[in-house]
DNA sequence: GTCTGGCACTCTTCACATCCGAGTGCCAGC
DNA sequence: GCTGGCACTCGGATGTGAAGAGTGCCAGAC
């Protein structure tokens, strides 16, 4: 176990790399920080340290600089999460109060998220499997072809077209969806598969293909891969990143781009409270040299999605979870409101 | 006026520095290019192309470098577009033909512009104002809140929530409903405005608030600004971008982010036929180090909307404007099926 | 008039040598 | 267990020189 020193001396030198982006040496660690030791104890207690894995020299005669291990401890036990002011708080309900439709509710908060961590900000739409059904309508584009459009309590609004087997009448077509409402409406989206599943059997022979083939539409709607949707914004950030550019900017750039990548970062994090995850910790590996940290966001006490922000792995930790526990406070009650 | 050797060796500097991303020198240049004189000769060309201000020295003891105004007689003068080969044709036509709406297409036309060209791809949903509408739907969510959906023909679904200053009724909801479909199902966006003015007269006063509140619900949902939306992808191919990297990038990345810059961009190019914009002759100061290519598309033979690439004015300018002519005339395909 | 070979000149790039200083590790002493 | 002192290391900055690419210009050939 390390003193309670050595812990203050990590604490500094993460501090101090996270601002200058520099090696941080034993002497200066002394100047800025009041320790009340000499140079030479810290330089012991940082061989430790180093001894530890919690830092490293990038090469013998620089300074030390933080290890993803030495971020973590830093994150678990040294560092809180710094509160937003009351300015701050003020400014970002504002902002995001002005919006219109869930669609503006994301874009707003992508750039808020940005701007406040001066990140790369990933925020997902409410998963419709943890919503619940406010509305599901049918429209009648043509003699068989249906357009099924789903609303959840989120404000999200999802549409498919569905070409039917058979021609479909009116009549039918305003039986099925009263149908579907009274049983679907203000449930979950995860209890509709059982809740319509004998539903075809209400409707004469020639209309049942085409009630299981709208079924079978809505069903998989609902399925993970395909109802997840995000959006991300403040990828101008990325050029804040480091020196050696090119090489660690491009497999970022790469991950933001592959949706799918992303979603699986959100996904692997714990459900509730906020996740950090430090570089290699990071299971795609054009990711290893960033972190990435993120939180749930619902209406009501329940998570519907995730939000958060990728950036290097040296930076300001407790003010970027700061940020993401008030910006997703905030989301969390306009979806409520709406 | 330039001889036609001159326009050989400007043609030829052009297509040796987008190749090899180096100043090019008379000698390399008369090795590589059978220009049948020697590099004497070519260093005189060279001399007054550069009055003429089409090539430019990085520094004294280098070669040439094309400038914006060499680039451009390129473009309008010394070179073709490419076209796509067979099995690049039969590609793209295979890729686009997987999409199952319009997210999808767009989706996937993006992901194949951006891989096809190496480059930032840009493609703009099909513009409200210049499709027909397919249908137009009214949901009662609540006794006093309606949800307005507009379908068009190029599979482009928009939905706005409606508050209603007093209660509104299911049949007076129907009734509006086919009112509104019959006057406007088939016509054009554009026309909607003048075709619904007399409408609320045919209601009961007590509807004509609610009737009035959903029609301009419904023009603003035209208004250019609000209604044109795009998606871009292949942001990684910035950093092939050049050398001096986060300076150049920078302000790309930005400029991309502000979809309202983007929507500019595109507005400004013609409505017609291809479109390349080459450094300075983009408006927006961050572009002034990169060209873009654009081009309308559409189902029919109109054009609603632009798709195109943003890449470094080095760029390979014929192979590039085949890519994007021939992505815009498979994507109009696509949309005229569906 | 136009093209060509030759030549002196310029300027960048690279390798190599040098110097400086920050930072370290270790040790003896308190 | 902390401290000051000291020798050591190594990277970064600076300078020098040689190499090479490319130019501009000129005198002469066609």
């Amino acid at each position: 176990m390390l003193s309670e020193r050595r812990l203050q001396v990590l604490r500094a030198i993460v501090q101090d790399y996270v601002g200058t982006e520099e090696p941080v040496g034993s002497k200066a660690l002394t100047e800025r920080h009041s320790l009340g030791v000499s140079p030479a104890t810290v330089r012991n207690d940082m061989a430790a340290l180093e001894d530890e894995g919690y830092i490293a020299q990038p090469h013998t005669s620089a300074g030390r600089i933080p290890t993803d291990k030495g971020y973590r401890l830093f994150v678990d036990k040294l560092a809180g999460v710094k509160p937003m002011t009351g300015p701050e708080r003020r400014a970002i309900q504002n902002f995001l109060d002005g919006a219109v439709d869930l669609d503006d509710v994301v874009a707003r908060t992508v750039r808020l998220l940005a701007q406040l961590t001066r990140q790369v900000a990933v925020v997902q739409y409410p998963s419709l499997t943890r919503s619940t059904v406010r509305h599901v309508e049918l429209l009648s584009l043509a003699p068989a072809r249906l357009m099924l459009v789903l609303i959840t309590d989120t404000g999200r609004v999802e549409q498919r077209m569905v070409d039917c087997p058979a021609p479909f009448g009116e009549t039918s077509l305003a039986d099925l969806r009263a149908r579907l409402n009274s049983r679907v409406a203000g449930r979950r989206f995860a209890d509709v598969p059982h809740l319509v599943e004998d539903l075809p059997d209400a409707f004469e022979t020639e209309d049942r293909g085409t009630v299981t083939t709208v079924l079978s539409t809505l069903l998989e709607t609902l399925v993970e891969e395909n109802e997840e949707r995000l959006m991300i914004g403040g990828t101008a950030n990325l050029t804040r990143f480091g020196h050696d550019f090119p090489l660690t900017i491009r497999p970022v750039l790469e991950a933001l781009e592959e949706q799918v990548v992303l979603l699986k970062l959100l996904g692997e994090a714990g459900d509730s409270g906020m996740t950090v995850r430090i570089g290699h910790e990071n299971a795609y590996e054009g990711l290893n040299s960033t972190s990435v940290v993120s939180v749930g966001y619902g209406s009501g006490g329940e998570a519907v999605a995730k939000l958060g922000v990728v950036g290097p792995t040296r930076m300001d930790y407790p003010g970027t979870m700061g940020a993401v526990r008030a910006v997703a406070r905030y989301v969390g009650q306009i979806l409520a409101e709406s």
